[in-house]
DNA sequence: ATTATTGTATTAACCGGTTAATACAATAAT
DNA sequence: ATTATTGTATTAACCGGTTAATACAATAAT
C-alpha cells in the first residue's frame, strides 16, 4: 500500500491520516513497534521533520506513544482505536453524504448509486 | 449556503469545488450571469485575485465563459454539465469507498452505516 | 567500552498560495 | 460625453508548510 500523497493539502495532515488508517485497519497492530521516524520519512518520500510532526500530533491524541529511545510504539487501548475507527468512519461518511445532496443526488439516489458501483469494477 | 472553506487546503482549489457545485445544484443556472469578480470575492471573503484564479480555471474547463466587460456566464451546454455532475460523483464515491474500505469495513457493511446514518438525525 | 540507532530540537532557506495595492482597456449605464 | 463596472494584469509582501542540514542525549546492540 503506497502513500499516495496529494499536493493539495498539507503533507503532515495526510501522514496523520495514513498512519490513523494503517493503525485502524491493521497494518500496525496493536502494541506493535512503529518503523522509525527516518525510516518511516523515507517510506513516504517526505522529509524526517514532517514525519516527526505527524508522529507528534498522534502522540498527542495518544495513538502512539515513544519511548525515547528504543522506539516508537502503536497504543495497546483497544477501546481507543476502535473509537478512532469509528470517528474516522462518520466522518467519511457524513462528508460524503454532504456533499452529495449539494450535488443534488436524494439519499435514495444515493445508496442505489453506491449499490451499482461498488458492486462493479470498483475493485482495482 | 455558506462557503465553509477549510485551511487544510488551497483556496483557489476549493473555491474551483464550490462553484461547480453550485453549477451543478442549479443555485447558478444553465446560462445565468454569475456575479461579478468582486462581489464573489467578498461573499467568500477571499482576495479578488483568488476568486479571479478559479474563474479563470473554470473556464479553462469550459464551464463558464467571460465576456470582456459584460460579465461572466455559466455555459449553456447541458450535457458538460451533466457530465460534470457525474464526475463529481463518481470521484466522491470513489474516494469515499477506497477510504471506507482502508479502514476495513466491506461494502455491505458500508451501505449498511450508510442506510443507518442517511435515515438518522443527520439532515442538518 | 564502543558504536549505531532512537526520538528530539533548532535554524535557515525555500516555495507556493494568498493578500494587498494598483492600474488598465472595454463597454454598459447614465 | 461622462461615469461606473466589467474582466484582466502586475508587482511586492506575507505566511505557513516543507525541506535541508545538523546536533544532541539516551540507550540498545555489539
Amino acid at each position: 500500500m503506497p502513500w499516495d500523497l496529494k499536493s493539495d493539502r498539507p503533507i503532515y495532515a495526510q501522514l496523520i491520516e495514513q498512519i490513523e488508517l494503517k493503525i485502524c485497519s491493521g497494518v500496525y497492530a496493536l502494541g506493535s513497534k512503529l518503523p522509525s521516524v527516518r525510516e518511516l520519512a523515507q517510506e513516504a518520500s517526505v522529509n524526517p521533520n514532517t514525519m516527526q510532526r505527524a508522529l507528534a500530533k498522534l502522540e498527542e491524541s495518544g495513538l502512539v506513544y515513544a519511548n525515547r529511545t528504543e522506539g516508537r510504539y502503536v497504543t495497546e487501548d483497544v477501546e481507543m482505536v476502535r473509537n478512532v475507527k469509528n470517528r474516522l468512519a462518520e466522518d467519511l461518511i457524513e462528508e460524503f453524504l454532504q456533499n452529495m445532496k449539494r450535488l443534488g443526488f436524494s439519499e435514495d439516489e444515493i445508496i442505489t448509486v453506491i449499490k451499482k458501483i461498488s458492486g462493479g469494477a470498483m475493485n482495482e
